[in-house]
DNA sequence: TCATTCGCTCAACAGGCGTTGACTCAACGA
DNA sequence: TCGTTGAGTCAACGCCTGTTGAGCGAATGA
């Protein structure tokens, strides 16, 4: 199968990516639960005990797999993060890493995952909520958060009709009135009804 | 284990609903693929056997269980759209129907509940989109919904602290503004910097 | 050159899964 | 009263899962 000339720190190093891509897409595709080793293994044309011997462990797999890269950001203005989470939703839409999918698709039926989901989004609305002037910012912060993983899950992972083939562009003209009007402090009062 | 004079087929309806309402509850808690047959049944306080007996299949199981009654309704103005959202997201905040936690659980794993997830929401998209006077109203129903989702997605599933124990009061109170965003045509020009 | 390392495969294990068929026994209808 | 029905159990099936230990053969370093 391969390259016979190739140093044996390279080569190592090729096949755990490969099994770390195969993983990353099936874990995306079909969660947690769903992507066995098995799978992982064919998929990168490896053997099973493999990729047992080079992770450990199907759940350590994961968590290098849907390893996601916190992307650590200076202070912003309220606008410029709305600004900043309409970026990071559309990342050119469609291009999502595929760690970040993998972890979206499991955070709801696998614990690990699901503590991977609260963390990182967690530390995304300590950000948000740093930069909005408003007593009740990190509430505000949460909801910013959650629309945007609403609106991911909607498009990457159910794959909604409505959703599909739109730009980001448009999405994020749509949008932003929206989140703009939570990052701005609410001074009018409003009626229930 | 049961109630020596009441009639067969009352028998067999509580033991029906046993089975459903423990399977409502670990499809709600763990996803499709993590809630057992034997758990279930054990939860019911019945054979596995029976369960299968019952209902045929795991899958039919779910369907029954995670079948979420469509909420018709007349025609809305754009207004009432947004409080007819805000409402069905509180619907006593906590007290969502464990059928649809069953299948929001389960959507992004189980194809299944992927394809009932996208009927439902398709639905509602359409409802809503109905009520809204603007040429994109789809795409803005759909954005609607799919901020409704993640909303419910941050609170009830994945728990997030800034959620917790939040009204359902306060999250409508603060997410109405950004609704309405949706619901209002919009006139004003914007810039993307 | 030769012993050693190590990437990699093979065959198997134990356990859990959905599912099945034979069975028990109380409720039923005549 | 007695045969029939049907709710519910029991033990087992075949399959698939994550995981393991023994082994092969090429790269490695002395």
């Amino acid at each position: 199968m391969g390259e016979r000339g190739v140093p044996r720190a390279e080569r190592r190093r090729r096949t755990e990516e490969k099994i770390l891509g195969a993983a990353r897409t099936l874990f995306a595709e079909v969660g947690f639960e769903r992507a066995t080793i098995r799978a992982i293994a064919r998929a990168a044309g490896v053997d099973p005990a493999l990729v047992m011997q080079y992770f450990g462990t199907k759940q350590e797999l994961f968590q290098q797999a849907a390893r996601v890269t916190p992307v650590a950001d200076g202070e912003l203005t309220a606008e410029e993060v709305v600004e900043h989470v309409l970026a990071s939703l559309s990342v050119k839409m469609g291009e999502v890493p595929q760690g970040s999918l993998a972890m979206m698709r499991s955070m709801l039926t696998h614990p690990e995952a699901a503590a991977s989901a609260r963390q990182v989004l967690g530390e995304q609305i300590d950000r948000l909520a740093a930069a909005i002037p408003a007593e009740d910012a990190r509430l505000r912060a949460a909801l910013l958060t959650t629309i945007m993983l609403g609106v991911a899950v909607g498009h990457q992972l159910l794959e909604l009709d409505e959703l599909r083939g739109v730009s980001s562009d448009e999405i994020a003209r749509l949008l932003r009135p929206s989140l703009r009007a939570l990052t701005a402090e609410q001074v009018a009062g409003d009626r229930t009804g």
